[in-house]
DNA sequence: GCCAACGTTGGC
DNA sequence: GCCAACGTTGGC
């Protein structure tokens, strides 16, 4: 079992989304980094969820009901989607001035590779992030 | 709205 | 294959 972390626009689709949706397939990745994570996610993988832009903030958790698969929205070829399964909603969320102030997250590859859409947690990360997110 | 970071593209 | 130009993301 492994960890991950997506970022999302709530503009375009957010962690609520998602719960409404019960499941969504996460598509749209079209960073050879971020599908090569994609791809590596296995089912049953626990995967949060970050909202950029407005919110700056870890929301909810889902996680991966299908592995990676062709993406139907794909222009060009060769990029993957993945089904996620909505989890539960952070009681606390836990917003990017938190995670950049708790010295256990600082390797988080949220602030070191800022553009990075999709990344793994390490277990300690995803044990603090529960934490603060009670 | 600006700009830094950084991935991608294309000319050479 | 290098690197400058360009486009996009995302924090501020």
């Amino acid at each position: 079992m492994r960890y991950w972390l997506v970022k999302s626009d709530p503009d375009e689709y957010s962690f609520h989304d998602l719960v409404r949706d019960k499941k969504t397939n996460w598509t749209g990745v079209r960073n050879y980094q971020a599908k090569n994570n994609l791809s590596a996610m296995a089912k049953g993988d626990v995967v949060l969820v970050y909202h950029s832009q407005t919110e700056k903030a870890i929301v909810g958790s889902s996680k991966v009901s299908k592995t990676a698969f062709p993406d139907p929205t794909e222009d060009g070829e060769g990029w993957v989607c993945v089904e996620l399964t909505a989890g539960k909603s952070f009681k606390n969320v836990i917003t990017l001035e938190h995670i950049k102030s708790t010295p256990a997250l600082s390797e988080i590859a949220l602030i070191k590779q800022s553009r990075l859409s999709v990344m793994p947690l390490t277990d300690e990360q995803y044990e603090c992030i529960l934490e603060l997110g009670g």
